[in-house]
DNA sequence: GAGCACTGC
């Protein structure tokens, strides 16, 4: 079930309708008395009293142990108006505790009024605990409850389709270890301080259309209202843009980063009793960072949480658990030894610090089945060297044999391949012989525009076979249903950090036998099906087990900089989940230095700590604070800039002849010869400006409306950061925005990006200014073609050859000061 | 003359 969430499918369009949803209450906080208690009477009706106990009855798991939440108020991160105002309808009362007569007033919020029909909720959650008795790890409650209330730590491999995302918060939410726990810990100054402990499960995922999918299935299946829709709520979700929880949130899904933000205010996580950390075998960086933080917590003496324990929870689909149990083993390991060399000196530590032999090598694993349909394998005979050749002959093969329905799901390499098939295909369906189900072939790849993703959901015509030609997209982020075939070209494009070079490079490599794996079991969602491999079997046994973590492929400036505001000043010393290699670290660390994000002893500066908590690159958190000094104006045209730097590309792709020639008709006002990033500036303060229609504005300049969405999401954070940190004035400036100044805003860049520049030599090609290397200009840029002193660039890519991307041209003295100036 | 996939108070 847990997986099913993926079809979710962000639509821009239906975000923003949401995003206007959200903030519909606002305005009735205010309302007065009056009008308040008609709401009640309404509400009153579709809610029968008895409802709270019946809701209890019908629900065994929720109604286990009742919860008598006590004063566990979060202190902060409460951010719906209704809450505030009304302190009195905190965390307790009506769900869980017994049928007490419901509280008198309920706070005002017409728009609930479906929302929080607890009635419906109570029927819908009814049906579904039927369907959540059927999964897999239904059987499995109590052993994970017991191993939990024995053991600190869980690894727990639950095989797709086992529920193992939807169930597991919902088996420990009632454990006695979760509820909120008075505590003392000691202050910097030696006071102690009470504090309360705990009473939230925090669920991470790697990305957060499944965070906010998850959590809405859960709160159905608990019978609450969702986040912030009502202060009863006991399921939330928290993702960069849009958090949504109540003062009774008990169960909350957050995205990895979301949660290693939360780390660098509350490094001791005293808000949760559990973190269950989800799908670890897609290894992004953030999952490692947040795996070595959780092994300090959980084997260190946990004096920020007043003694009291974190459970843990480490959840993957893949069976590769053999390291991360090496990985908490030698954690506990580790303290043990530091206990017994402390033993006899001082005793430090609080109280109830030191009850840490109960949970040395406190570590249990659970394995689940999944409940997938069987998928036959069917290697190719001998190796295969055109794919995309060999994926046209192997579909018509399907088609021609395989019985209806059954759609096709094709993995290749990316846009271009998917494009070449595409082409194929519908070449060699039109001569079919038209007896036969007619083929619609779909591509979908990232780049691709919402409307035409949107397409691959849905149902094909009548006597027709959908293929769909998907890159790796359809490896995790999105479930297509209908497929009973796969089709495995057993590549992906993969992006590689190289240190030395400090370049990127996005090279088309063999995938590991987990990614085969998953693939395969694309095909098995809803029926039997079949996979077809474009390899041998002896190529497949010849991959790798899993995937390469991110943490080894990856610039690791961000993540040094993330350990050293979270306090972690030994590097080496940090326990990685893969140790990157020291080059790596050295390199980052370096970078770190440049930009002064570190002092020279490599702990951390004042200007590390601001950046650490930009949601920015480091360099590109450094550009930011560089502009504040030349002034509001040039600092607010960099944000606008950085905005689209730190998302997908604006500009759309233009498909046809005709259409790019309009595009290029469109869009030559807001191109601006210095380059891409005062022609970004252009687009935003164009598209800011439009206010009669932004999408249709969109559509005709072919810039990305979703794209140019998300940049005014990030526009409005980095604005309200800026005016925290009094880099802006309080207000926001109606007053329109006089001319930019192009080159105090270039030279900001180069105080983040000095080492990415190159100055052109005399065969007309340019060289980087550190590393002499050869760099040319990428085709996207709008500076593609010209000659100029000197660029500066966002990017260094290798694809076909080594590309510069975001270019804009500077004065080879700038950069000489900027190098300088290090 | 070119675009794997995610993510951040």
């Amino acid at each position: 079930m847990p997986e099913k969430v993926h079809t979710y499918f962000g639509d821009s369009d239906d975000e923003s309708s949401n995003q206007a949803a959200k903030t519909v209450p606002e305005p009735t906080v205010v309302e007065d008395g009056g009008r308040k208690k008609k709401r009640n009477k309404k509400r009153k009706r579709d809610e029968p009293p008895e409802e709270a106990q019946a809701q209890r009855d019908n629900l065994p798991v929720l109604a286990e142990e009742p919860i008598k939440t006590p004063e566990q108020a979060p202190k902060k991160a409460i951010t719906v108006p209704v809450v505030k105002k009304e302190p009195e309808h905190e965390p307790s009362s009506d769900q869980t505790s017994g049928p007490k007569p419901r509280p008198k007033s309920r706070p005002p919020k017409s728009f609930t009024d479906t929302k929080t029909n607890f009635t419906s909720l109570r029927e819908k959650a009814n049906a579904l605990y039927e369907l959540r008795k059927k999964l897999p790890i239904f059987g499995h409650a109590d052993e994970i409850r017991q191993k939990l209330r024995d053991q600190d730590v869980m690894l727990l491999v639950g095989e797709t389709g086992s529920g193992k995302s939807t169930q597991i918060p919902q088996f420990l939410v009632n454990e006695f270890w979760c509820r909120p726990t008075p505590a003392k810990v000691r202050q910097e100054d030696g006071s102690e301080k009470s504090i309360t402990v705990g009473g939230c499960i925090a669920i991470t995922q790697p990305r957060r259309v499944a965070a906010i999918s998850l959590a809405r299935r859960v709160a159905e299946e608990m019978g609450t209202p969702l986040g912030s829709s009502s202060p009863a709520s006991k399921v939330g979700y928290s993702v960069r843009f849009d958090t949504s929880t109540s003062p009774s949130t008990r169960v909350k899904f957050l995205t990895e980063g979301m949660l290693l933000q939360e780390m660098l205010h509350d490094p001791w996580l005293t808000k949760y009793s559990a973190v269950v950390v989800d799908e670890v075998h897609e290894r992004g960086i953030n999952v490692d960072l947040v795996a070595g933080f959780l092994r300090n917590l959980v084997s260190g003496k946990r004096e920020g949480r007043g003694g009291v324990p974190l459970k843990v929870v480490v959840m993957s689909a893949t069976a590769d658990m053999e390291s991360l149990m090496g990985f908490f083993q030698e954690g506990f390991q580790q303290q043990e030894q530091e206990q017994q060399q402390g033993q006899n000196q001082i005793s430090n530590g609080t109280e109830n610090g030191d009850n840490s032999e109960q949970n040395s090598m406190g570590i249990s694993a659970c394995h689940i089945k999944g409940r997938q349909f069987p998928v036959k394998t069917i290697y190719s005979p001998k190796p295969v060297h055109d794919f995309v050749d060999a994926a046209l002959k192997i579909i018509f093969q399907i088609h021609y044999k395989e019985p209806m329905p059954g759609d096709i799901l094709v993995f290749l390499t990316g846009q271009e391949t998917v494009e070449n098939l595409e082409n194929l295909v519908n070449e060699y369906a039109i001569g079919m012989d038209p007896s036969l189900p007619k083929i619609q072939v779909l591509p979908l790849f990232a780049a691709l525009p919402q409307a035409a993703q949107q397409r691959v959901f849905a149902p094909a015509p009548p006597r027709t076979r959908k293929v769909i030609l998907a890159t790796n997209i359809a490896e995790t982020s999105v479930t297509v249903s209908g497929v009973r075939y796969v089709v495995d070209c057993g590549k992906a494009k993969v992006k590689q950090f190289r240190t030395r070079l400090g370049l990127d490079s996005l090279l088309v490599k063999p995938i590991s036998k987990s990614a085969a794996i998953q693939r395969k079991g694309r095909a098995g969602r809803e029926a039997p099906g079949q996979c077809f491999r474009l390899y041998t079997e002896k190529d497949y046994l010849a991959l790798d087990e899993t995937n390469t973590p991110e943490i080894l492929r990856c610039d690791l400036t961000q993540a040094l900089l993330n350990m050293k505001a979270r306090g972690v000043d030994d590097i080496v010393r940090f326990p990685f989940l893969t140790r990157p290699p020291r080059e790596a670290l050295e390199k980052a660390l370096l970078q770190l230095l440049n930009i002064d994000a570190l002092q020279d002893d490599g702990s951390i500066s004042d200007v590390g700590l601001h950046l650490a908590k930009l949601p920015l690159s480091p360099t590109l958190g450094r550009v930011l604070l560089a502009a504040s000094e030349n002034g509001y104006d040039c600092l607010l045209d960099v944000i606008d800039i950085i905005s689209c730097l730190s998302v997908e590309n604006i500009f759309l792709n233009t498909t046809s002849e005709e259409k790019k020639e309009a595009a290029e008709t469109a869009r030559r006002d807001l191109y601006r010869r210095e380059g891409d990033h005062l022609t970004m500036l252009s687009t935003v303060r164009a598209y800011a400006g439009e206010n009669v229609d932004r999408k249709v504005w969109a559509e005709r300049h072919l810039v990305s409306h979703r794209a140019m969405q998300s940049v005014m999401d990030v526009r409005k954070q980095l604005r309200s950061q800026c005016r925290s940190a009094k880099m802006l004035p309080r207000e926001e400036q109606n007053s329109h925005y006089p001319d930019p100044s192009p080159d105090l805003i270039l030279q900001s860049f180069l105080s983040g990006f000095a080492t990415n520049t190159a100055r052109l030599v005399p065969d007309g090609s340019y060289r980087t200014i550190v590393g002499n290397q050869t760099v040319a200009i990428h085709p996207s840029s709008v500076l593609f073609g010209k000659k100029v002193e000197a660029i500066l660039y966002n990017e260094f890519v290798f694809t076909n050859r080594s590309y510069a991307r975001g270019v804009s041209a500077v004065q080879m003295d700038w950069v000489g000061e900027a190098l300088a100036g290090r």
